[in-house]
DNA sequence: ACTTGCTATATTGTCGACAACTTAGTGTTA
DNA sequence: TAACACTAAGTTGTCGACAATATAGCAAGT
């Protein structure tokens, strides 16, 4: 679905940024009608909007009772990372094998832009910028499953932790290191060693986030 | 969902299930009023189901098209056991932590009736058993979306494979040493090794099949 | 006062009908 | 003959209404 078609399409979309951003906060009810009031849409609309954000994992249903958006805790951060650890660390592998020349080259200038920017004391297009980096590589794995789990699932839910938990981009010119000798190890083909640095980036970033929480 | 309530749920069982077992075939288009005869329950229901299944990768929809139960290929079945290598290989890092005393001693019992089984000559309960030693671990890491990534999406898949391309439980008495292993490590509080033998076991596994498809 | 059971209300689940879209088929024209 | 436009049939998307279920409030009894 990379651009909505049908009502559901859009809604769902609309409903998922206004809790990922926060304007519905975490935890709270989801009622079909007032929902269908608000976005002016029929409840079947509502509720295949809810079922995929259920899916999704950023709202929890019960039968006859009705959907919640998820409460945010720091364990549930930990388990987040631990999964993006485990599948973006699988998709670095693979990424070495599976890209082609061009995309690593391409890889690679978006990471000059970066440092570029980096240099400039520009920080504004830290995060998207992070969030380009990730992406490319995890299309790079050429993996299906993976790359709809990561950007379909987690993703949303990691931004989402960010915005509410109040994280602006940390990090910045370590991050573009280990950025760095990713490429590296996948312009070397060398699927072992830009899985173990990805996983140590994605760890890294972890710890990072967990010290800022305590 | 451990049992269904309502209508959407056993159609969107009943439904998994035909696909699965093949009743209903690979690739093949899914009329919604037909599906709604069949089920005797109408479209809303049977849509919402869909849906499900398309969250599962199961079946793959286009807007005002339809959906179609997914194709199999053994690129597919590559692809699948990548994600499968990543997720229960960190799942038996976590469990190494993560599981209790008891469980553990629980895990040993279990695999103590496999060997029983095994020796006797018995292969029937070989595939469930596999199934059941996984699903301990994965769910001893504790960790919900592991959980939930691998019993309600790839598990399914897996399944549907190895139903439809026809190959029953393979490597009975190797698989049961590397299950072992990994028990052992477990109980020693070894993540790291944990997390490899199992990487090894499913990559083993992964091979196994390859061999078979080719 | 506390529990129990009923009732009223509100919410979710299911249904059948209509609207919008896709697609296959037909006929027309260059 | 090939390409295009249009029509007609069938499928999916959306809607409003009804049925089933859960919840809160009140009443009655111990």
């Amino acid at each position: 679905m990379n651009q909505p078609i049908t009502a559901a399409d859009k809604t769902f979309i609309a409903l998922r940024d206004d809790i990922v951003e926060g304007r519905i906060e975490a935890g709270s009810k989801l009622s079909e009608t007032e929902l269908s009031t608000k976005f002016a849409v029929s409840r079947a609309v509502i509720r295949e909007a809810i079922n995929r954000l259920e899916s999704c994992h950023i709202v929890e249903r019960k039968a006859n009772v009705g959907a919640r958006v998820v409460a945010l805790s720091p364990q549930g951060l930990i388990e987040l990372y631990q999964v993006r650890e485990s599948l973006e660390g699988m998709a670095a592998r693979l990424a070495a094998t599976n890209m082609t020349d061009q995309e690593i080259a391409d890889l690679g200038a978006l990471l000059q832009s970066h440092f570029d920017e980096v240099k400039g004391g520009e920080s504004y297009y830290q995060e998207a910028g992070d969030v380009d980096f990730h992406y490319r590589i995890i299309l790079g794995s050429k993996n299906k499953h993976l790359i709809s789990m990561l950007f379909d699932g987690i993703y949303h839910l990691v931004r989402m932790y960010r915005v509410q938990l109040g994280m602006a981009g940390p990090r910045v010119t370590t991050a573009y290191d280990e950025h760095k000798h990713i490429v590296q190890a996948i312009l070397n083909r060398d699927a072992e060693l830009a899985e173990m640095l990805m996983r140590r980036h994605i760890l890294y970033s972890k710890n990072s986030i967990e010290h800022k929480l305590s």
